[in-house]
DNA sequence: GTCTTCGACGATCAGAATACGCATGGTGAC
DNA sequence: GTCACCATGCGTATTCTGATCGTCGAAGAC
């Protein structure tokens, strides 16, 4: 989760900045509107909190640029107190929500999850490693941008060493994962699923990413150079 | 447009209710949660505006009883200007919005047409997928302009699925979500279900919407290349 | 140190067994 | 009649088995 604080005042900019960021969100900060539209129609925040008391390009133009733009990432303005009228506009220039100075943090965090939560798709969680991702909501995986088809078995193998990638991944551990408590400990059938995975995810690269650890069992990671 | 106005003092409900009915919305007034919140689970409201500080049923229960009532209406709560956590609570537990009392009618016009705006048109409110369409407020269904009628439970799935589109969505989610919390797991309902929406949703369609990821449950997603 | 041998371990394949999803028809409640 | 739900049976993708083949590396010979 991306967000774009675009605040003179670099005292409230810091405060809300280390507020954001205790709540793990990312955070971006800059001082005057002009840069706050070019940076919003560049990177693909998840949120913008603009100040309407800018210099510069007033912030009632960098919203309406902003939305002129066609980014329709959610805008959460902050005004005056007394400023009924910029309020009024603000949200008829297409700001989604405002909050008026001065402000308890506290109230800000809070619009700032409804935001989130409203505009949610939940892109969250990707799984990486190298140019392999993951997508643990929907249960896409691709390689070098390429999609990539498994079967629920093969997918929840792949999930389980991606969240371990880097580990050596024993025959007893990935059976309890991945299979069910009661697995026949006398079969290969982890040894096949792994060269099934290797097959559609290593195959034409000549460094995998799935490594066997001999006599250990298996691990997922960047070959070293 | 037809707004219901939640709110025990008569004199600031009939305040907001005639410059309301100025900006010609229909307007229902009543004074205390309980009646409020059977109200809004009978009318199908646009808008509902909830005062947190009622006599009898407190404001933040009928709040979540509403939103518990599957009732997808905007709601925009009231509240006194200090109570900060309050407002916090207010939204955390689905309110699309809140004022300060007191307020400039003015704004609460503004945020009238702020949140009627997001419900109808763009952001918010609308579910679309493709040329899928779903209008949470009346139930309404069009796939490519063409209008679908669907059972209530047919829906439910349906917006459901919509209101979660692109994730993998499993059999118990989807119980949990559409069915009773007593749902008999050793019946094949959901499949069912998904089989009747595929034929009223993506029958002619050589790509439908509406995908199997085998092992797992379901997807609604438009199909990638 | 290097080469060869040998056993243990891992990879792979094809076919069998299984589980899964879907269509369909039927029942009961309203 | 309509709607919600249930049960059966079928075709097929997925999972698993078992056998064979390949590979790694330790140990001994030189």
């Amino acid at each position: 989760m991306r967000i774009l604080i675009v605040e003179d005042e670099p005292k409230v900019a810091s405060f809300i900045r280390r507020a954001l960021e205790e709540e793990s969100y990312a955070v971006d900060v800059c001082s005057d509107g002009i840069q706050g539209r070019d940076l919003a129609s560049e990177v693909d925040y998840d949120l913008i909190i603009l100040d309407l008391m800018l210099p510069g390009l007033p912030g009632i133009d960098a919203l309406k640029a902003i939305r002129d733009a066609k980014v329709a990432t959610p805008i959460l303005i902050l005004t005056a107190r007394s400023k009924v009228d910029q309020r009024v506009k603000g949200l008829d220039a297409g700001a989604d929500d405002y909050l008026t100075k001065p402000f308890a943090i506290e109230e800000l965090l809070a619009r700032t999850r409804a935001l989130l939560r409203r505009a949610s798709g939940d892109s969250t969680g990707l799984l990486q490693v190298d140019d392999l991702i993951l997508n643990p909501t929907n249960h896409e995986v691709t390689r070098g941008g390429q999609r990539i088809d498994l079967t629920s078995k093969e997918y929840a193998l792949l999930e389980y060493m991606m969240r371990n990638s880097g580990r050596v991944l024993t025959r007893p551990m990935i059976a309890e994962h991945v299979w069910d408590l009661d697995f026949d400990t006398f079969t290969n059938v982890i040894d096949v699923y792994i060269s099934y995975l290797r097959n559609k995810i290593d195959r034409g690269y000549d460094r995998g990413l799935i490594h066997t650890v001999r006599g250990s069992g298996y691990t997922l990671k960047l070959t070293d150079a």
